[in-house]
DNA sequence: GGATATATTCATGTATGCAAGTAGGCTGGC
DNA sequence: GCCAGCCTACTTGCATACATGAATATATCC
């Protein structure tokens, strides 16, 4: 359920740091401190208190009382629920965008498609590649989402993705092959929706959405440290 | 995301000032300033705002700086969206639920629905009638997610779920036939599970979730002062 | 030497003063 | 009487001092 709640100096410390924990500059377990964070963006502690809270609220920080406040650890058992309310809303959704499909919407899609392509093709290193198409991957999903009426769904959708997009940054480093894939996925998905076959694309949307996550036990065994113990 | 995040003197002022918007006794659009609220819960303005930033971040409470913070207008756009979320996550989760159900699990639904039967039958003014009935309702559903393993689904659900619940409050308040009506739904979900039949299963979902937004057309126009207009 | 009690340190929680900005009234000119 | 400009009152944002509590280090006793 997260708008922008905050303003003026909260807002900028809580942007930067949500950037530098999505992009793991902030690895999970560590430590920061409101004194600290207040110190290094030369502002108060309440604003930065502010902040800590609303990232606390999304999950990816822990406020432990008079202990400290840490990075959460990332929780695969969350992320699958996530993945679960996301292959089941956006099934629902785009079963609801294929009745109501006009072609004539499709040029919006398509330039994103296209940008995609040439992200692709562009000479970028990994990490940047990588930030620059999730970012175009978003912009993809939002944009059926408000295509089919359900912009509100979405950015519900954005309120819980946080530890989703963290652990997605974590496995995405260096993989362009997994970028191209998601890319052809997109295009698949298009072509079913333009095509009102339901069928292969709710199949699409599965493998879409869970590729990654079950692509992801190695990787998860080499960085123990940064995941929740399973329970 | 909203698990409980505050602690101490915040949290106490957090739960009183919801439960009052919840129950409408903070109508929506009324104002609340920091000071007064302060004054009223005997604390300082910093829990105080502690509480309402959490109560924007659901959508509750509407902060503009330096003017005031009022209660948020109830949005139906943004409910028709809650409901579309909840009916087809709940959908999706009963389907699973229906596959790996166990009856010996049956019982701790039975005992819940069992307190429902007897709310309805005790002697309890409107009011509070439909406030005991809210929980244990809220109990019935929490329950089906549990033993569908999708406990973290249903905590997003209730992250979001405030707006509607203020809503329902308001359409509840003494109508002892709805609540009627939902104790029987939740008797047609429960034996619709045991007899592993999804498809009347799915159809009284979408009826026991929409029924009460279908049928308040009236009372919305009675208290327009509370709505956001339609955009 | 080991265990217990105590003190120090450092974290966040709370209280409060000041800054900044908005809205609306109030005053003066016309 | 009316309009413009200022001015006051009130709001939240920000800064900071102090309270409280948890963990560790330290000292003291056995």
């Amino acid at each position: 359920m997260n708008t922008k709640k905050l303003t003026g100096t909260s807002e900028a410390v809580y942007q930067k740091l949500k950037e530098q924990i999505l992009y793991l500059e902030l690895p999970p377990g560590s430590a920061i401190s409101e004194i600290d964070t207040a110190a290094r963006y030369e502002t108060s502690r309440t604003p930065v208190r502010d902040a800590f809270k609303m990232l606390a609220s999304e999950g990816l920080l822990e406020i432990r009382p008079h202990i400290g406040t840490f990075v959460s650890l990332i929780d695969l058992n969350m992320i699958s629920d996530i993945l679960y309310i996301r292959e089941t809303l956006e099934q629902a959704v785009l079963r609801d965008l294929i009745s109501s499909y006009d072609k004539s919407q499709e040029f919006r899609v398509r330039f994103i498609l296209q940008k995609q392509r040439e992200l692709l093709d562009a000479d970028l290193d990994a990490d940047e590649l990588a930030r620059q198409f999730i970012i175009s991957d978003n912009e993809f999903h939002v944009t059926l989402y408000e295509m089919a009426g359900k912009k509100n769904v979405m950015s519900f959708l954005k309120s819980i993705n946080s530890e989703y997009e963290r652990f997605r940054t974590f496995l995405n480093l260096g993989e362009r092959r997994n970028l191209m894939r998601l890319y052809e996925d997109h295009n698949a998905i298009l072509e079913y929706i333009s095509n009102r076959d339901y069928d292969r694309l709710s199949d699409t949307i599965t493998h879409h959405i869970y590729d990654f996550f079950n692509a992801s036990t190695e990787i998860v065994y080499k960085h123990p440290e940064y995941f929740q113990p399973i329970k």
